[in-house]
Formats: C-alpha cells, sequence, structure tokens
RNA sequence: GUGGAUGUAGCUCAGCUGGUUAGAGCACCAGGUUGUGGCCCUGGGGGUCGGGGGUUCAAGUCCCCUCAUUCACCCCA
C-alpha cells in the first residue's frame, strides 16, 4: 500500500483477539470503579487548546508534542493529551462543585500526543483515570490509589508495586526548590545537557534523572523541607495504604512531569515490569480547577495507559469467548440455516450460519475453529423435523427433534466438564 | 528533537562470496466420502523482493537517496 494511504504513525489497528481484551479491560475497570462509588463522565477528545495550556506551561505534553488545530471558524482546538485537565474543565463548568461530596469520576478513553513512538507508547493511547473532587484528606489519596491497584490486580497484575512522594505545598515546596537549585547549580559542570536544562525549566525533575544519580544521592530530601501539614499528610496516606494490607514505599527521587501537582505524587510498576517502572501514575492537584475560574476544590486522581497494562500482562489475559453454535446446512438449505440460526440467537444462543453455502465438509471445517456444537440442517432428518447436532468436545452426536433444539443446546453449553477425547479446541 | 536497527507471500522467516521461471512453515481455498470437523495426504491461490536511481552481460543480493517500521534517549500512560 502507498506510503500515505498507510495508518499514520503511532497509531494502531487493534484486530481480534486484542480487540476483545481492550473491551474486556474496559468493562473490569467500570466495574471495578463502580464498586468505590465511582461515576463515569464523558468529554469530547478535543478542548479549546487553552484548557490545555492552562494546567502544563512546562510540560512536554502541552508544549511541543500538541495535536492542534484550528476549525472553520477560527477556533484553536487540541485533541487531548491527558484527562486531567478536561476533567477539572467539566467540573468548572457544569458546576459540580454544587454536587454532593466527595465526588468520584472516572474516565476512559483515547488520549493524543505527538511524541515518536517506541515500545507501548504512541501517538493515540488509550486512558482510564479517576479523579476525586472536594477532600484534602490523605483517605482520598489512599481511595484513589488502592483504587487503582485493585483494577490492575483485576486484569493479573498481583502485588502491584507502589511508590509514592510528596512534592509538598505552596508554602514548603519553594523552600525546598531554591535549596535543590543551589545544589545543582553548585555542581553545575558535572550535570548532563538534559539536567542543564532542566535547572532552569523544571527543577524538581532534576531528581528523576537516570545519569546523574551520583551527584542527587547527596541532594536535598525533600522530606526534610515538608511543613507538618505535608509531613502528616503523606504518613497518613502510606498508613492507610498499608493498613488494608498493601505494601507502598516512599521513593525520594520520584516527581512527576506535569506541573499542577502538590503534594502527593505516586506511580505503580510491577515486579513482572522490572524494578522502576511506571504502569500507571497520578497525584493531588489541590489548586488546578481554581485555575479554570471556578470555586477552588482539592482534588486527586490517577491515569492509567490501557495498552502498557494488557502489553504488561499478555496473554495472561484471554478476552471471554461465547460457546458458538454453528448451523451447517445440506445443500439446498442454506436459507433454513439461517432462519434456525436467527431462531437460536432469540434464545440468547451465539450462533452462526454458513454465508457461502460452501460443501459440509467445508462448513464442519470452520465450525470446529470456532464452534463448541454444530447443527445440520436438512436431509433425512429435516423431513422428520429433527436435526442432528455435533458436540466438538466430544465428537459425539445426537438426532434432536426440533422442539427440544434449544433446551437440548443449553443442556449441553452449560455442562463444562465434558470429556474432551474428541479434541475441542475452545 | 538525538542516536541505533530492520524492510522478501496475510504472518514468521530462508535466499551462501551478485548467476536460470524467488522458496519454506503457518494461515487461507479445494479435493482425498452420494450427507460430517480435527490428524494425515494431494493440489491451488497469493510476492511491483518498501520505493527511486546507479554499478554490471546479469541485482532480492553491491552503492546512493528516499519512504516506512522498530528500539533507546528526552518526556510520559
Amino acid at each position: 500500500m502507498n506510503a500515505d494511504l498507510q495508518r499514520p504513525k503511532g497509531t494502531q489497528d487493534i484486530l481480534p483477539p486484542e480487540s476483545w481484551r481492550f473491551d474486556k479491560m474496559r468493562r473490569i475497570a467500570l466495574d471495578t470503579a463502580r464498586l468505590y462509588g465511582f461515576e463515569l463522565l464523558e468529554t469530547p477528545i478535543f478542548e479549546q487548546t487553552q484548557v490545555f495550556m492552562r494546567v502544563g506551561e512546562s510540560t512536554d505534553i502541552v508544549q511541543h508534542e500538541r495535536y492542534s488545530f484550528i476549525d472553520a471558524g477560527g477556533v484553536d482546538l487540541t485533541l487531548r493529551p491527558e484527562g486531567t485537565a478536561a476533567v477539572a474543565r467539566a467540573y468548572v463548568q457544569n458546576g459540580m462543585y454544587n454536587w454532593p461530596k466527595p465526588l468520584k469520576l472516572i474516565y476512559w478513553g483515547p488520549m493524543f500526543r505527538r511524541e515518536r513512538p517506541q515500545a507501548d507508547r504512541y501517538r493515540q493511547h488509550t486512558q482510564f483515570g479517576a479523579e476525586l473532587y472536594g477532600s484534602e484528606d490523605p483517605g482520598a489519596d489512599s481511595e484513589i490509589i488502592l483504587l487503582a491497584c485493585r483494577v490492575v490486580e483485576q486484569v493479573g497484575l498481583t502485588n502491584p508495586d507502589v511508590r509514592i512522594n510528596s512534592i509538598g505545598c505552596a508554602i514548603c515546596r519553594p523552600n525546598y526548590r531554591k535549596a535543590l537549585v543551589d545544589y545543582y547549580s553548585a555542581r553545575r559542570d558535572e550535570l548532563c545537557q538534559d539536567c542543564q536544562n532542566r535547572l532552569e525549566k523544571n527543577p524538581l525533575r532534576l531528581l528523576d534523572c537516570k545519569v546523574d544519580v551520583a551527584i542527587r544521592q547527596t541532594a536535598p530530601d525533600l522530606a526534610d523541607y515538608w511543613c507538618d501539614d505535608c509531613k502528616s499528610h503523606i504518613e497518613s496516606v502510606m498508613a492507610q495504604v498499608s493498613q488494608v494490607g498493601r505494601p507502598i514505599r516512599r521513593d525520594p527521587y520520584l516527581v512527576r512531569g506535569l506541573d499542577y501537582y502538590t503534594r502527593t505524587v505516586f506511580e505503580v510498576g510491577h515486579p513482572s515490569q522490572g524494578p522502576n517502572t511506571a504502569l500507571f501514575g497520578g497525584g493531588r492537584y489541590d489548586g488546578l480547577s481554581a485555575s479554570f475560574e471556578g470555586p477552588g476544590a482539592p482534588a486527586v486522581g490517577f491515569g492509567m495507559g490501557i495498552e502498557r497494562i494488557l502489553s504488561a500482562v499478555g496473554d495472561q489475559f484471554p478476552p471471554d469467548e461465547a460457546p458458538l453454535i454453528y448451523v451447517a446446512h445440506l445443500p439446498g438449505f442454506m436459507g433454513q440455516a439461517q432462519i434456525m440460526a436467527e431462531q437460536l440467537r432469540n434464545q440468547q444462543l451465539a450462533t452462526e450460519s454458513d454465508l457461502l453455502d460452501r460443501s459440509l465438509k467445508a462448513q464442519l471445517r470452520e465450525a470446529g475453529k470456532k464452534a463448541r456444537l454444530a447443527l445440520i440442517v436438512g436431509g433425512r432428518e429435516w423431513e422428520q423435523k429433527t436435526v442432528q447436532v455435533k458436540d466438538f468436545a466430544n465428537g459425539q452426536q445426537h438426532i434432536v427433534e426440533l422442539e427440544n433444539l434449544p433446551l437440548f443446546l443449553k443442556d449441553r453449553l452449560r455442562d463444562e466438564s465434558q470429556d474432551t477425547n474428541g479434541g475441542s479446541n475452545l
């Protein structure tokens, strides 16, 4: 295919069965969130560009990774690069600050960033996230962490590795920032090029440089600069999470890229993915809603990249397979087979029939690949108001009267523990 | 934005130092039974060797350019 007709760089066609794994993942995420009483919020996949500019002056995803366009009416729009800003906008615009507190919201959908694709990183990816508005209490932070961990556990990533840090508040962070800048400025010559830029742009990010690890070891620790409120806040979050039996550890070098965070930041990885990988992350952003000209409201949330999660679980997370019935037919009975299939679907039985008018042999070959049971419509049996039913689980074949058919089929499908000497491939 | 790797059938890949009509496995289709799947056997459809240019009697193979894909850094989900 010509290059200019191909899928855009960094996007993907999600083919079956992967597409069904996505669908199952979504159901699990939403169901788990409902277990905690979260509500689902849908926002547009594009917003006015200012919505994202408000929240991330110094972050790459709003600086030079934006998919922006001017529409025919001259409005500056951007495909959303992340969920939190859009939810904050919706929160203010819809007056949700007047809703009963706390307000617990989740979202699911595509996000867009124009960056160079690599393993598990796409220009369009799917994110599931939660935002909890209206509570400053450490319990809100722990609720968010617990929900996110439960979701990944539901898909098979047990014992997630939770790392947490506090980047302080408007009162104590400036002190730390100054101490950090002083420390690194004195060693400017020893820093890598990236860190010299970070020193100007976003000093906190000096801490998670992978090159200058020796320098940061003697750098000032955030913990020594926390005010009393910030200190007791993170301690309570960690205590609360631990008390439900979920390990959590402080990572003194953990700071996150988006600059709207206050106090809590966290990332969660998994042992199967290596020591410091991030499957998802989040934090607190108490000042965000105020920047949308609404009343200030404390908030905490997480965002989870679904492609990364599914890549991490691998084949351990198969899609659900409906036990399928295939209606095969003898020559001249193709129409009858489809009518039969439709009647079985009326009984909520997943059913297919041949649409190519192929030989019985070919029909059964296809049926054997995808179905649990095959029906054969036509011939002598049809004249006696019966059909042949073949069970691929054991190779047995029965002649069943039409009026008893739905009951018979449901009975066979219910019994999962058939002997399998026939070689089912389900 | 920086650096590395790779492009041969739908998929995974062979194709030695350039040498006849480019192959295999899997997948797909058909036949081996007048009305029966899997396993096995036989046959079949499918390829501008990513594209363009060059060297040569001869290029999938060598050279240049280009496009695409992929991995890492930056950043992030």
